[in-house]
DNA sequence: GTCTATAGTTGGATAGAC
DNA sequence: GTCTATCCAACTATAGAC
């Protein structure tokens, strides 16, 4: 479909985006051409240098504006909360928005490697940050004993683990909504790092 | 280095094997090209398609090789064991295979869609065989109520979650042994699994 | 069984018209 | 801002000599 002179221009950013995103985590970054997701937009290849270097700085910039949206987005924890309190809002937060944004997430976590050496380290220093913050609720509750867990980095690792697969066969089809999916999780999370406490307590 | 005819021909096989898992686990499927295969057997590209017939066939012959391995090893169960005991030589059998063949594992995980889709259907068909392993013992431990899981298939794909994440970050030099990992994770699943149940037996 | 050489294709990126 | 046309590099796979 011919497109008249700028017709279209104020939309084309955000549609490129979006189908890079699409393809890129379908199909993975190294299997999907320029001239792909030009199609897809419905425009022709070079057009697509008006809006990227190239397509290297394409995925990284989709990565890296997934990974500012999840720290600013990631809740913030007060000091009279306790651990569990910490923890029952991140593992919540962390599934709503992996369910939201599906795509973006599942590009984070495969095309890592696909980055050049520069632009790997930005972005590992954003995924370390936020794990870190699971990490430190987890060792938090670890000295204060409201946490039943040996290894707080393991732990963390574990816990990330866990709702990452939740990317791999989530379909918003499903019978599942995200409430319940997300009360499973959490009721598995804090087994896992509660030992017996609660039913100490009841 | 130039090679006179046939005189490492045994040795080039599995070779060929060796360093395409490397490769692939390293780089992904689609950026490692036959020519970066060969160089690191020390052979020209040509001679790779001698063992092979396709650059996709060698994909598919690596996943499917190690998906059989895996399901040859898995620990057969015995009637009389109870469903924690199951799930014990499970997680245990799944870590040490994990930390034993790490590339074949992050390939397992990695490159499901790289496949054509025949050849997926045949991959996927192994990999749920061995989830649905997983899958029936939580779902025998809920039934007879020794578990404290509310969805086994849930429970299953988090449980191979935070199994697979430790392919992630696994390095054989680190602080942590095979069985110091081994314990640290069956600890963390039990829990998961056990909810306060072994904390009223205490 | 491996080599050299190459056919045939595809991909990233650019130039210049409009 | 987009299109058409194209350059050049890299890739898979094959052919034929040894």
């Amino acid at each position: 479909m011919a497109r008249t002179s700028g017709s279209y221009s104020e939309l084309t950013e955000p549609r490129i985006r979006a189908e890079a995103t699409r393809l890129f985590a379908q199909k993975g970054y190294a299997s999907v051409s320029m001239r792909e997701i030009a199609q897809a937009v419905g425009v022709q290849a070079g057009a697509l240098y008006n809006y990227t270097a190239d397509k290297q700085t394409l995925l990284f910039s989709l990565l890296e504006t997934h990974m500012h949206d999840l720290l600013a987005h990631c809740p913030d924890f007060r000091n009279d909360e306790t651990p569990v309190m910490h923890l029952e809002a991140f593992v919540r937060f962390h599934i709503e928005f992996h369910i939201a944004r599906r795509d973006a997430v599942f590009l984070s976590y495969m095309e890592l490697r696909n980055l050049t050496q520069e632009n790997f380290a930005k972005i590992e220093h954003l995924r370390q940050t936020y794990e870190g913050k699971l990490r430190d609720i987890l060792e938090r509750g670890r000295v204060d004993q409201s946490f039943e867990v040996q290894d707080a980095k393991v732990a963390s690792f574990a816990i990330i683990g866990m709702l990452k697969e939740m990317a791999t066969w989530y379909r918003p089809e499903g019978p599942l909504s995200h409430v319940e999916i997300s009360s499973l999780y959490w009721a598995m999370v804090k087994n896992m790092v509660r030992g017996g406490r609660d039913a100490d307590r009841i």
